[in-house]
DNA sequence: GCAGAAAATGTTATCGTTTTCATTTCATCA
DNA sequence: TGATGAAATGAAAACGATAACATTTTCTGC
């Protein structure tokens, strides 16, 4: 049989492989594995043990493949190892939004925590639409992940499939469920609403209302909240916005509620920064924080307890969710055995001068 | 020759290939191109044409490949295909933060643009240190990035070295350079430091004071600041502060400044965080701003307009540097010309009420 | 000095795609 | 109608690593 000409560009031992040509530009594409164990005069396989066992390789061969791949520049191909090995070494995280700071706190302490393990993380922004997160989901899945952190616990029926077909551990942060798919780490949204009016009805407020963005935990704490106030007898005034939960959207949601006449009461925001658009369309029209109006946010976030008046809002331990997720997956990426696979980290309410 | 035990378990064909049998559990591991053209009755090549250039098979092969992926659930693997047709579409990204709102904007934009055209963007985070930049960006070559976004323009030997032979187009941003790795989009720290020192000497303060971080781009506008204040005979009192640059390290570096005996001047922050903090002193101990003190911030981080009062600041278009990050990015990985491979988006001082 | 165990290294097959080239099928036109 | 070329599909060989097993070398203790 004629031998046919190689298919692809195939990369040619150099004429003469010296260990000491430094400059040796006539490899084409990057340097493999192959090229480092050719310079050494080992086989492939060892250099492979000297980076992922190096207890494996004889102190004298690992420290000759150590300089080759100094000299060589070698960066090894995680691509051709995750397929090989079928470990990516990557978590992905899924976050409605990477600006916000109340998210990236978390993201920032789980990226850490899961750095400190030789995983590395890729996040996708998936907004607060159902439909984006699926399409985001079915795209990091085709990197095959290890792992897979989630904000929230609703997903759509096909996101829920994708997810619990890929057969990795998933966390599932920011709330809480009895079902979760795999772990979940969080606090009950549910629990926040009731918080929150027992705390007004017992500071004595009769008019509630609420300035919040739609997202499905938002109307949860929605839901809360007024059926507790029902049980008082109280109707809960809303204002709702679309997220993002901004400044302005706060200062608006507040005037369409002082539009309908609401006074003397409390009211609460889906988030710090709603709560801080507020005060500036109060104090616009002369009212007085806490007397006319009282507010309270959500989040706790870093200028909130800077405000003026400072911001009673809820509070609850971001860092600590992304730390728990992350050590929670690890354990389940390590195949350790996981005691409570549901995380409750509480909320309480940070009660300061807007109340 | 005896045919040996197979050495890794392989995939069983099911029985009775059925097309019908939604529920096929006897498939160990995920699903392959392999068992979707399976189930089609055409081979893999045919099915992965289907997906990546689907105008290149008959409609009613087409047809009948999406039905078998819809109900298989079929999830391709980027790995392996990123393997043979060595592209990734991955970019990295490599912030130094990204809680820091002043970061985040940026790679947002740059993230959706990037996106939209069928890339992922890993994120990898890196503090103000050096030695960290290299190692990430090490770690993020590994994973063979079609592209590489980077915060600034200092970078290690050793790390110049590597972008340069991983041969990926690169994005340096946040700060400018004749030369850089490959394209740069930012604005110039040295000529910030120049107008700021120029503003506040119009503007008639003969005292000048600095907070800063301590990073390479912070030093730069200082180098700047101090020279261009050096020509007028007036000195930088300074107090420099360890990154990240919060609100606390801005009271202290206030403070510090103001038990030297700083005072009737303005004072030039890295960040208006820092500047906030500052503000929180200045009030503490009974000073007016910008009577006896005034501050200029740098950022325009979107709570400094609503201060009170309302921080002057350097302000810049972070979105704008993503877009454009994104744009001259793209154009490089799809080999179209670039026109510039140096844009400066420029900056302005965005005067408010405290000079 | 030697059997046997442990340590170090090598061989081969495989991970799941895509690329390249070859082949088959189908439509078109003289 | 048959030659011709385009469209659709397929076969085989990579891509660059690692797992499993096989082999060789080195170390023990007696």
């Amino acid at each position: 049989m004629v031998k046919r000409p190689k298919k692809r560009a195939l990369k040619q031992a150099p004429a003469k492989s010296n260990v000491k040509s430094t400059k040796n530009k006539t490899t084409p594409g990057s340097i493999t594995l192959q090229d480092v164990a050719r310079v050494v005069g080992v086989s492939a396989v060892t250099v492979s043990r000297a980076l992922n066992y190096p207890e494996k390789v004889a102190p004298h061969t690992l420290e000759k493949i150590n300089d080759a791949i100094e000299k060589t520049g070698y960066v090894p191909n995680l691509l051709a190892g995750a397929l090989s090995s079928r470990k990516s070494h990557l978590v992905a995280a899924i976050v409605p939004s990477i600006v916000n700071s109340v998210y990236s706190d978390t993201v920032r302490l789980f990226n850490n925590k899961l750095r400190e393990s030789g995983y590395q993380v890729l996040l996708g922004e998936c907004g607060h639409s159902d439909t984006h997160e699926e399409e985001l989901v079915a795209t990091v899945l085709s990197r095959r992940p290890d792992g897979i952190y989630l904000t929230g616990v609703n997903h759509s029926k096909r996101c829920r499939n994708l997810l619990l077909s890929a057969n990795i551990p998933i966390v599932e942060t920011w709330d809480l469920t009895m079902n979760p798919l795999d772990t979940v780490v969080g606090f009950s949204h549910e629990q926040v609403g009731f918080s929150v009016a027992e705390f007004l009805i017992q500071k004595g407020y009769k008019r509630i209302g609420l300035v919040s963005g739609d997202d499905q935990r938002a109307m949860r704490r929605r839901t809360a909240l007024s059926n507790a106030l029902a049980h008082h007898g109280i109707q809960l005034d809303i204002a709702l916005v679309i997220p993002p939960t901004t400044f302005d959207y706060g200062r608006q949601g507040m005037a369409d509620l002082l539009d309908r006449g609401f006074i003397n009461g409390a009211v609460f925001f889906s988030s710090d920064t709603l709560a801080q658009g507020a005060l500036a369309e109060i104090h616009a029209r002369g009212l007085k924080v806490p007397d006319d109006i009282a507010l309270i946010g959500f989040g706790d976030e870093p200028f909130a307890a800077r405000m003026f008046p400072a911001l009673t809002t809820v509070k609850f331990d971001r860092q600590k969710i992304g730390r728990y997720a992350a050590e929670i997956l690890l354990a389940r990426l390590n195949d350790l055995p996981v005691d409570k696979n549901i995380i409750d980290v509480g909320f309480y309410i940070a009660e300061r001068d807007t109340t």
